[in-house]
RNA sequence: GGUAGGUUACCCAAGUGGCCAACGGGGGCAGACUGUAAAUCUGCUGGCUUACGCCUUCGAUGGUUCGAAUCCAUCACCUACCA
């Protein structure tokens, strides 16, 4: 299986420039390549993923990835894909954004590798020495108004009189199409990959490449995923997933894989991991005779989870999970119990509160952050949507005292199914 | 600069003097059924309160009124048309 066949097998191909012709030079040799990650966030999330391990895939067949770090497009901000004008980052922020998404990309792709290590490399680079009147003569030039207008990111925000478009967005693509153009005379790179919603911004700098350079360079676009249900993956209720284990901790970020639906399973094998065919018919088989044991879930989540955070983290991951998911607590061992503690979230509570009387459940379940107020966490509880010690408790008069505490120092409050959070005594 | 329209809870959106903590939809949370799935059904969805009830909220500020999301004035922001 050639890499083109690999990835459209994976269904990663969304839509790609002379796809005949790229896959001729893809098998005549190694290519250079190149996505940009924007720097909107301090962590990158599970949506980056795709094109991230895009390149990952390329780098395993020999090619040469560069991954971007957009310190100059940053500062300006994509259109494509956004409804609204983008607020401004500052570039304090900016500059810890990029410095968190670095780190990341270190992580995924392989630097150090002898042949074909992959590089970062920061736009700002190239991008902010050059002058405005520079720009104009020198990039400007290259663009029609006409055609920038007939890209789909601007006309969309063209057709909505609402939002509208401001100047400096406008100006993105031409950001972006330097980019390619610095890279292929720069580096030789010949093809940029990047999500569907890339497209224009892609075109834009096959065009300047053509014509400034005399490239001919490439594009391919990788899809947007989505759940099967039509909704956008990658977020949780708490928010987006990031691949930061202090924003969405490595218990949390398993949980995600092991809650995919089960339409969407197979899929994101494919798109997300590296297992090849045979693992995941065999994962497939097991699934469809067997839903409820959900292993291709598991195998999915130990995969995602490994590739992020690492065999330890994810062995711990998976232990509290089994703990938790298991079954009850009865005869359960403190150092078993010990696992979970920090795993799944975890806060302080004065050991005072519980004396005498003790403290109303609502109360505590409002300070445990998994209900957002006491006359939620009442509702809650009558509801019968609230554990302690995985024991429903359906009173909204319950008061906890020392007696409900485990091994003297915890408590494990619970609502819903899967919203975990240990308290901590002191 | 002129004219017209708009700003309501997480989002969309109804409400044009008291029956408004504010219709409806979406989203979210919880329950039932399950398998930590999907679909379906049910409840909840400003805060405090066991409850009666109290408090804060309809862009901002001030005013009219027994009473304002609703009327008036000023200001801010958004949109369209004109210049």
């Amino acid at each position: 299986m050639t890499i083109f066949e690999e990835l459209e097998w994976r269904e990663l191909v969304a839509d790609c420039t002379e796809p005949t012709e790229l896959q001729k030079r893809l098998e005549s040799g190694p290519i250079v390549l190149y996505a940009g990650f924007d720097p909107t966030a301090e962590s990158l999330h599970v949506g980056s993923l795709v094109p991230l391990l895009a390149l990952r895939r390329f780098q395993l067949r020999g090619h040469h990835p560069i991954a971007v770090a957009g310190g100059a497009t940053g500062l300006v901000g994509d259109p494509s894909g956004r409804d609204a004008e983008r607020a401004l980052l500052t570039k304090e922020t900016l500059d810890r954004n990029i410095a968190g998404i670095k780190e990341q990309l270190r992580r995924l792709l392989d630097f150090e590798c002898a042949g074909n290590p992959a590089r970062l490399l920061d736009n700002a680079d190239w991008t902010a020495p050059v002058g405005f009147l520079d720009f104009l003569r020198d990039i400007g030039k290259h663009f029609s108004v006409n055609q920038m207008m007939a890209k789909e990111s601007v006309r969309a925000r063209m057709a909505d009189r609402e939002s509208g478009l401001s100047y400096t967005e406008f100006s993105y693509m031409l950001l972006q199409a330097f980019d390619f153009c610095h890279l292929y005379q720069a580096h030789q790179c010949e093809l940029q990959i990047g999500g569907s919603d890339q497209w224009g911004n892609i075109t834009a700098g096959m065009e300047l490449t053509r014509k400034r350079a005399s490239g001919r360079v490439f594009g391919l676009t990788l899809p947007l995923i989505l759940n099967s249900d039509g909704s956008k993956f990658g977020k949780s209720a708490a928010g987006a997933v990031w691949l930061d284990a202090r924003k969405t901790s490595v218990y949390r970020f398993y949980q995600f894989w092991i809650r995919t639906n089960d339409g969407d399973v197979a899929r994101y094998l494919k798109l997300f991991t590296f297992l090849g065919p045979e693992e995941i018919e065999s994962l497939s088989a097991q699934h469809q005779a067997r839903p409820e044991a959900r292993v291709a879930h598991k195998a999915l989540a130990a995969a995602m989870t490994d590739m992020i955070h690492g065999p330890a983290a994810t062995a711990e991951a998976v232990r509290a999970s089994e703990i938790l998911f298991g079954g009850g607590l009865e005869g359960i061992a403190e150092s078993t119990f010990n696992e979970i503690v920090g795993e799944v979230p975890t806060r302080e509570v004065e050991k005072s509160k519980l004396e005498g009387a003790g403290a109303p459940l609502a109360e505590i379940m409002a300070t445990s952050g998994l209900c957002p107020s006491k006359g939620q966490a009442r509702k809650d509880i009558e509801g019968g949507g609230v554990y302690v010690n995985n024991i429903r408790e359906s009173n909204p008069q319950r008061h906890l005292t020392a007696a409900d505490l485990l091994f003297g120092k915890h408590l494990l409050l619970r609502k819903g199914k899967r919203n975990y959070t240990v308290m901590l005594v002191k």
